[in-house]
DNA sequence: TAAAATCCAATCGAATTACTCGGAATTAAA
DNA sequence: TTTAATTCCGAGTAATTCGATTGGATTTTA
């Protein structure tokens, strides 16, 4: 039940990424470096964010990376998604229909399928300005 | 964020074990079949749920494994934690201390804990014999 | 004593994961 | 116009994990 590395320096990315929206491009080496990330692994991350359309890239000097929307209107699930597709614990749930023919099996699935619930209710539920906000000790919770 | 197949079989194993309740020692060999699971493997499986005092085994002809305790009192968490380790989707929320000296690291770490509380909430209110009802389709849920 | 079982340790192939490398293409600034 | 900064892209690789197998050794019942 472990998430990738993928996933965990996606988030931390798109985190940097947020709490400078609005501030122009921000280059892979920075926040590479900020958040002690191998530079040439982090941009195979952003290559899929940005091929997503999570995020958008200018070349050349002077270029970077920046959010293509609102920190309020990306959501961790959507980071996890991407990188490490569907949230699931087991592939017998990743779509609503199965083919599980088995009545045991099925009984198992039940299960799985509200674990997943559950992650997707938690992930989906906390944006990047969730994250920004906690940062800044503005949130209550 | 996927579950191993040790999880699955394993749980698949012990809802056979639980339907199978108080009717003595139930063998390798016939969960196996019923759950199209490997023997050999599923051997490995057994032992470490044995080793963990979930179940009991008995050696020679007419062996076998059964539960050591009642199946209400065993929930899947118990089964997935001694099958794949702790649960938690990511290493740094193992444990409640941890030695994230970086803030920023720290407001991703905060996500990760409400995962794990989540995923903790699911898979320890789940026992084995909320599985079994379910099955006989006693549960209204 | 034979058959039915579990026990145990080692091994192995395949898949996945995490990560690196070497340029090509693009852009801004000197 | 050149140079430096930067993203883009595809291939390759080392390490780890996963799922499973193998080959006995041991125990117990019939």
């Amino acid at each position: 039940m472990k998430l990738s590395t993928r996933s965990r320096y996606g988030v931390r990315a798109m985190y940097e990424l947020a709490s400078k929206y609005g501030k122009g491009p921000i280059t892979l080496k920075s926040i590479a470096e900020k958040q002690g990330i191998s530079e040439s692994y982090l941009e195979q991350l952003l290559v899929s964010l940005r091929n997503a359309g999570l995020i958008k890239s200018s070349r050349g000097a002077q270029g970077g990376y920046q959010l293509t929307k609102d920190p309020k209107d990306i959501r961790i699930g959507d980071i996890i998604r991407i990188l490490e597709g569907p949230i699931a614990p087991t592939e017998c749930v990743i779509t609503e229909e199965t083919d599980c023919r088995n009545a045991d099996k099925c009984v198992t699935r039940l299960i799985w399928k509200e674990v997943k619930e559950s992650l997707e209710g938690v992930l989906d539920s906390i944006t990047l300005q969730d994250m920004c906000d906690k940062a800044k000790g503005k949130m209550i919770n």
